[in-house]
DNA sequence: GGTTGCATGTAAATGGTTACATGATTGT
DNA sequence: ACAATCATGTAACCATTTACATGCAACC
C-alpha cells in the first residue's frame, strides 16, 4: 500500500494536516498497522491534491507557519474505496527482537531477561493504551481491529511472562546441568 | 537489521548457498520474523566474504551453475554477537489487511467475509506448519519464539473465528437494524 | 537554558524490491 | 507444454530514512 493511499485512508478518518496524519500512524488508529513518515507524507499529500483526490485549505496561524489542512474529495472516496477493494499485500514484519531471541543461546541470560521484561512492558503499554481510546463513536471495524490487537498483544504478553523463566532456566541448563548429571 | 547481520545470523544456523538463506527466511526459521530478498542477500553475501567474516567454497553440480556454499568464520561469529547484543530496533509492521478492516464499514459484507476467512485460513495454514517442524534439536531459545509465534497466531485466528459474525451484523446491522427498531 | 511540541518542506543518501538475464531438470 | 524448483547475479527503480532548514511557544 503506497503512501498516498495511506493518506487518503487518514483523510477519510477526517481533515488533517501533513502533521497530523503522521501522529495518526504514530500513536492513533493506523499504529501498529502501518508506517509513514513526514518524507513520505507531505509529497502524497502534494500529489493528492494535484489528481483532485484531496484539497488543501490553508490555516492561518499566529507565530507558525499557515496550517495546511486537507480534505478528502469525493474522487479520493472513490480511489480509497478501489485500492481497499484489491487483495492486501501479505503483511510485512520486521522484528529486531524476534531476530535476537532466536540466538539467545548465544547470549548473556541478563540480557535476555532484560531485552523480554522490556517487551512485556512495551505490550502491557500498548495495551492501556489501546484500552483507554474511546472507540464508542468509531464505525465497529474501528471497534475490530482494536479488539484483534488486544487480543494479539496480551497473548504475546502472557506468554513471555508464562515461559520467560523456563527460557533462561533452560539456557542455562544448557551449559551447566549436563555436566553435573555426568557427575 | 541490515541485510549483512541477516545473512550473518543464517550462516550461523549453518553453510548455506544464497538460494538457500532465502527459504530460511520465506519457510525457515526466519520466516514471519524478517525478510530478505535475493538483491540483498547475494551482494550481502559478497561483502560478508571481503570483510572476513564468511568464507565460500564452489561445490562443482552437474548441469547446473556451481553451489556457493558460505560458512560463518570466527570474525563474522563475533560480529554477529555484536550486533545482536545492540537494542533491537523497533518492529516494524505493515499490514494492508489491518488498514483494509479499519475502513470495514465502506466495504461490502461480502468483500469482508471472504477477507477475515482468508486471514483465519492464513493462520491455521501457519500454526500447522509451525507444529509439524522438528525443534527438538535446535536449542530452547529456537523453540521459545516458535512458541511465541504459536500463541499469537492462534489469538488472531481465535478472535476472527469468534468475532466475525458480530462485525458482520454490526456493519449490516449499523444500514439495517436501527430503522427496523423504529418501526 | 534545554527539551518537547507545533509545523512545513526538501535533498541527499541509503537501502531494498523488482525485473531481467540464463538455463537445466522434474513433475503435471 | 507449462509450471515449478534449483541456482546465481546485476541493474534500474522505488521507497524510506535522515539530515537540513526555519522558528516560536510552553514547560521544566
Amino acid at each position: 500500500m503506497d503512501a498516498k493511499t495511506l493518506c487518503l485512508g487518514a483523510l477519510q478518518v477526517g481533515d488533517a494536516s501533513g502533521y497530523e496524519i503522521k501522529k495518526l500512524f504514530e500513536e492513533g488508529v493506523f499504529s501498529h498497522i502501518h508506517e509513514a513518515s513526514f518524507g513520505s507524507i507531505y509529497p502524497a499529500l502534494t500529489r493528492l491534491v494535484d489528481e483532485g483526490l484531496a484539497s488543501c485549505t490553508a490555516m492561518p496561524q499566529d507565530k507558525r507557519p499557515d496550517k495546511k489542512v486537507y480534505s478528502i474529495t469525493d474522487k479520493g472516496r472513490e480511489a480509497l474505496v478501489g485500492a481497499l477493494r484489491l487483495a492486501p499485500a501479505p503483511d510485512k514484519v520486521r522484528s529486531d527482537f524476534l531476530f535476537i531471541l532466536v540466538f539467545g543461546h548465544l547470549l548473556p541470560a541478563s540480557q535476555l531477561d532484560r531485552l523480554i521484561d522490556q517487551r512485556i512492558a512495551w505490550y502491557r503499554d500498548s495495551l492501556r493504551r489501546m484500552s483507554e481510546c474511546d472507540l464508542s463513536h468509531k464505525p465497529a471495524s474501528a471497534r475490530f481491529v482494536n479488539g484483534l490487537g488486544r487480543a494479539v498483544y496480551r497473548a504475546a504478553a502472557e506468554y513471555l511472562e508464562l515461559q520467560k523463566e523456563g527460557l533462561l532456566a533452560n539456557i542455562e541448563g544448557a551449559m551447566v546441568v549436563p555436566s553435573r548429571a555426568a557427575e
